[in-house]
RNA sequence: GCCGCCAUGGCGCAGUGGUAGCGCAGGGGCCUUUUAAGCCCAGGGUCGCAGGUUCGAAUCCUGCUGGCGGCACCA
């Protein structure tokens, strides 16, 4: 770096400023490339094209280097015996990862590559650490997580995972946007955290003088606005859970919740499975997706969890709803570790995740949860269960949806019985939240609402084995 | 939080008890059609950190740090 600091100042006082010059290109490297004369020789179009020098060829007399641009790869020539001769010397000085821009006719050299026969060669970024991996690429996982942009430079190809989430996160946008939902910002720092399950991340206000939690969830903020008037709302955003990290949990995530007045859960069904199969098509048309994929094509099937856990038991769970101790017998036949002292319900979700949700593969809405599980959501025409569903692909929760409760009664029975469990030691279960229930006492109407992982989302599209995989910069320990 | 694996110049790697090497990158030189360009020369590492075993440690042992993978929890 030294060398080439010292490069930087000589060129500095020949003249030349080795950052902050202006130059604007009107090719793309491939664009240029593509107008290329067919024949050896011949020359073509004047282009001006800039980007990234990642190879360089410099062979006495003539040079040649490769410029790199978000389309692709160009090669430059400078000779001796052409427009301009004095660039032969200043290409070959030049190192590995300068940006410049480039000037000069189209051509093709007699090995059939479409070259640009340069006249001008402007510096405009002087690089004074080389690019590291010019063949390997960089494999070092911590480098590629730490310094991401020397993963994408020196592989390109990891660029369309990124470009593919894009796509699909506009995707899902579309969807939402079409179907009349308007999208909204809730805070982020929040007095209690709420909408879910999860220890939060505390952090403080100075002037306030007060501790702000950074939001776990949504929900509560999208409902008030549904006590508003306003009737179909999304937010996509980062929520955070002071959770472990593993290849499928990252801190920060990107979280979809939308909540939709005077409809329902089968609302929501039918809104998850256009906003996958959306994501799944867009990530198809900007680059390559797994076989697997094909299987988010809606419609997909739908299975009750009584059904499926009273499969795998082989016996009727809901028989046993007043016996919770066959049941937990029957689970525990079947290798299942039961919670202790639990209501049935939660009896009866645990043996769910653990002996059904691991085996589902296809796409399934696993519908009518436990109403212990499901403190924000109306109870079915069954008042041990809710009208609620989770899309469940390859043993994971995809989205998240229900009938939304909006009796401000039950829903404050409900929040209270959370805050005993809270009381009793369990951090992951938020506070009771007052305002909250007092804006369900104004008057919620009837909704559906559905949450939806993103990065989850994102992964199984693109068969991603490793959530860091699809988050450009993943949370890692300081170094 | 627990368990396992890994850590060697800027990058990619070799070296399993005898005092550290290769390719690329960087420096100097040669070369007028190269494309992972080639050839010649010189340079660069207290082998993640700290202890220990040994006549001698990159190599064996312990602890720590960081990364990866798995488990637990969740999306």
């Amino acid at each position: 770096m030294a060398e080439r600091r010292r490069k930087a100042a000589e060129l500095g006082t020949a003249g030349v400023r080795p950052w902050g010059v202006d130059f604007t290109p009107d090719h793309s490297c491939l664009e240029a490339a593509e107008l290329a004369p067919a024949v050896p020789g011949e020359a073509g179009p004047q282009v001006r094209v800039a980007g990234r020098l990642l190879r360089l060829r410099p062979s006495g007399g003539i040079a040649f280097a490769d410029c790199f641009d978000a389309t692709g790869r160009l090669q430059l020539m400078a000779r001796m015996d052409g427009p301009a001769p004095r660039l032969v010397e200043l290409l070959s000085g030049l190192d590995l990862g300068d940006i410049v821009g480039a000037t000069g006719a189209m051509g093709r050299t007699a090995r059939g590559e479409p070259t640009l026969d340069l006249q001008e060669l402007t510096l405009l970024a002087k690089a004074l650490r080389p690019p590291a991996g010019k063949h390997s690429g960089v494999v070092d996982q911590e480098l590629r997580y730490r310094r991401r942009y020397l993963d994408l430079l020196s592989t390109p190809q990891h660029q369309v995972a990124f470009r593919q989430r894009s796509a699909i996160l506009r995707a899902l946008r579309q969807v939402l946007d079409g179907s009349g939902f308007l999208e909204v910002e809730t805070p982020i720092l929040q007095p209690i955290p709420g909408g879910g399950e999860a220890r939060p991340f505390i952090t403080h206000h100075n002037a306030l003088g007060t501790d702000f939690y950074l939001r776990i969830a949504l929900e509560l903020h999208l409902k008030r606005l549904l006590v508003g008037g306003l009737e179909r709302v999304y937010e996509m955003g980062r929520v955070f859970r002071n959770e472990g990290l593993s290849p499928r949990h990252n801190p920060e995530f990107t979280l979809l919740e939308a909540y939709a007045a005077y409809a329902d859960r089968s609302t929501m069904m039918a809104l998850s499975e256009q906003l996958v199969g959306a994501a799944a098509e867009a990530a198809r048309a900007i680059g390559p997706v797994p076989d697997s994929t094909a299987t988010l094509t809606p419609p997909f099937r739908r299975s009750s969890m009584s059904d499926l856990v009273g499969a795998v038991l082989g016996t009727d769970p809901l028989a046993l709803w007043d016996r919770p101790e066959e049941l937990a017998e029957a689970g525990r036949r079947r290798g299942a570790s039961i919670p202790e002292r639990a209501p049935v319900g939660e009896l009866f979700f645990a043996l769910y995740e653990q002996l059904v949700e691991p085996n589902l593969r296809d796409p399934v809405f696993v519908t009518d949860y436990p109403v212990e599980v499901s403190p924000l959501a109306r109870r079915g025409p069954d008042p041990r269960f809710c009208e609620r569903f989770e899309l469940v692909v390859e043993g994971r929760e995809l989205a998240n949806a229900f009938s939304e409760l909006n009796d401000p009664l039950e829903q404050r029975r409900r929040l209270e019985d959370q805050a005993r469990r809270r009381e009793r030691g369990n951090l992951e279960v938020p506070p009771f939240d007052e305002d909250f229930v007092e804006a369900i006492e104004y008057g919620m109407p009837p909704a559906g609402g559905i949450g939806l992982g993103v990065d989850r989302l994102v992964m199984l599209v693109l068969g991603a084995a490793n959530i860091r995989d699809v988050l450009l910069f993943p949370t890692l320990r300081p170094e």
